[in-house]
DNA sequence: CATCAGGGCCCTG
DNA sequence: CAGGGCCCTGAT
C-alpha cells in the first residue's frame, strides 16, 4: 500500500469571520472525543478533507494580530488545484465552522451580562458550534458514540481510519482521511465487526447505502428552511435518533434556535451549574427555552463547552465524575 | 467469576 | 408508547 499520501503544494488565502470571533474556541472542543483526522495547538489548526474523491490538508492560522483580523488558510494538496476547488474548500469550511454567522455575533452581544452565560462569553467570545467534518463523516461518529464509553468511541474510530481510511501526509504532520461511503458500503459486515464495533457494523453499513443511493441529500438539507423538516429528514437516516439529530442540528446545520433534545446526563450536569439541583431534562431544556430569547442552543452549547474548556485547565471534580472522565 | 451500565436507537408487542 | 436487545469493555 506504502507510505502516507504526501501533499506538497500549497495554497493561501484568507478567511474573514464575522466578529467577535474566537479562533481556538471554534477549532477546538475540548468536550468532543479525539480523533485522528485533526490537531490543534493554541492558534493554529489542521484537518484533513476531502473534496469529491480529491483529499486536502488543510492549516488555519490565527492572525498574529488578534481574532479581529482575517484567518490565514493554507490548502495542501497533490498537485497544483484548480481556484474552484480552493473556493470550494473555503467556502465548505465557512459553513462547517459557522465563519459567516450573523446569529453568534447577535447572541454574544445580547447576553454578555447575563449571570450565566456572560462569564462564558466574555471568556470566549464568538466561539462557534462546529463541525470539522461532512454531514456522511459526523453521522459516523455519533454512531462511535452510541451505547458506550468514550474510550471505545476513540478506539472504534481509530480501527476504521486504519482500515478504511487514507493516511495523508502535509505540514510535517500524518492525519487520517474518511473514507467515501461508497467504501463502507462495499465493505462486508463481517470485516466490520472484526473491528469490534459490534452492532454499530450493520448502522454503518446501511448509512453508507443510503448516502451511496442518494437518499440523504446534504446540499438540500443545507437549505431547508422548516427546521421540523430537517429534524424529520434527519431522523429518517438510519441509526440517527433525537440525541444524534439535537447535535447534528446545533453543531452541523447551525440550527441554534431550536433545542429540542437535552440527554439526561447533560440535564444532571445543567442542574449542577445553574443551581437546579432536582430539575429533569425538559425543566432544563425549558430553562434555555425561556431565557435565551431566539437562540437558546447557544446558551446551552457556551454553557457546556466554557464547562469544559475550565475542566480542561483545572479539573473540576464533580464534572469528572459525573462523565467519567 | 458474574453482572451491569455506558454520551442511543431499532424493533416489537 | 414502553421496554427489551444489541457488541464490547471496565467497574463493581
Amino acid at each position: 500500500m506504502g507510505g502516507p499520501e504526501r501533499l506538497e503544494h500549497e495554497t493561501r488565502r484568507a478567511i474573514a469571520p464575522t466578529q467577535p470571533f474566537h479562533f481556538d474556541g471554534t477549532f477546538f472542543n475540548p468536550s468532543h472525543f479525539p480523533s485522528g483526522d485533526r490537531h490543534w495547538e493554541p492558534g493554529r489548526y489542521w484537518q484533513t478533507i476531502r473534496l469529491g474523491e480529491e483529499p486536502y490538508g488543510v492549516r488555519l492560522a490565527a492572525s498574529p494580530a488578534g481574532d479581529e483580523s482575517p484567518i490565514e488558510l493554507t490548502v495542501f494538496s497533490r498537485e497544483a488545484p484548480p481556484p474552484s476547488a480552493v473556493d470550494a474548500l473555503l467556502t465548505e469550511l465557512e459553513w462547517r465552522f459557522d465563519l459567516r454567522s450573523a446569529k453568534v455575533p447577535a447572541f454574544v452581544a445580547a447576553f454578555g451580562n447575563d449571570p450565566h452565560v456572560g462569564p462564558a462569553i466574555r471568556r470566549r467570545a464568538g466561539m462557534r458550534p462546529a463541525s470539522a467534518c461532512s454531514l456522511y463523516e459526523y453521522l459516523v461518529i455519533t454512531v462511535m458514540l452510541q451505547n458506550t464509553v468514550v474510550r471505545r468511541s476513540v478506539a472504534m474510530l481509530r480501527a476504521l481510519f486504519e482500515h478504511y481510511g487514507q493516511l495523508l501526509a502535509f505540514d510535517g504532520r500524518a492525519l487520517w482521511a474518511f473514507w467515501s461511503p461508497a467504501a463502507l458500503a462495499a465493505a462486508g459486515e463481517e470485516d466490520l465487526r472484526a473491528l469490534k464495533l459490534g452492532y454499530r457494523a450493520k448502522t454503518l453499513k446501511r448509512q453508507a447505502d443510503q448516502f451511496v443511493r442518494g437518499a440523504v441529500d446534504e446540499r438540500s438539507l443545507r437549505r431547508e428552511p422548516d427546521a421540523d423538516l430537517l429534524v424529520a429528514s434527519l431522523d429518517a437516516i438510519y441509526g440517527v435518533g433525537p440525541q444524534s439529530a439535537a447535535y447534528l442540528l446545533a453543531e452541523f446545520f447551525h440550527r441554534y434556535e431550536r433545542l429540542d433534545y437535552v440527554p439526561p446526563w447533560e440535564a444532571k450536569v445543567f442542574g449542577r451549574l445553574l443551581d437546579m439541583l432536582d430539575a429533569d431534562a425538559n425543566d432544563v431544556r425549558d430553562f434555555f427555552r425561556r431565557t435565551y430569547g431566539p437562540y437558546p442552543q447557544l446558551g446551552a452549547y457556551y454553557l457546556w463547552t466554557d464547562l469544559f474548556w475550565r475542566h480542561r485547565e483545572a479539573r473540576i471534580d464533580w464534572l469528572a465524575e459525573l462523565i467519567r472522565l
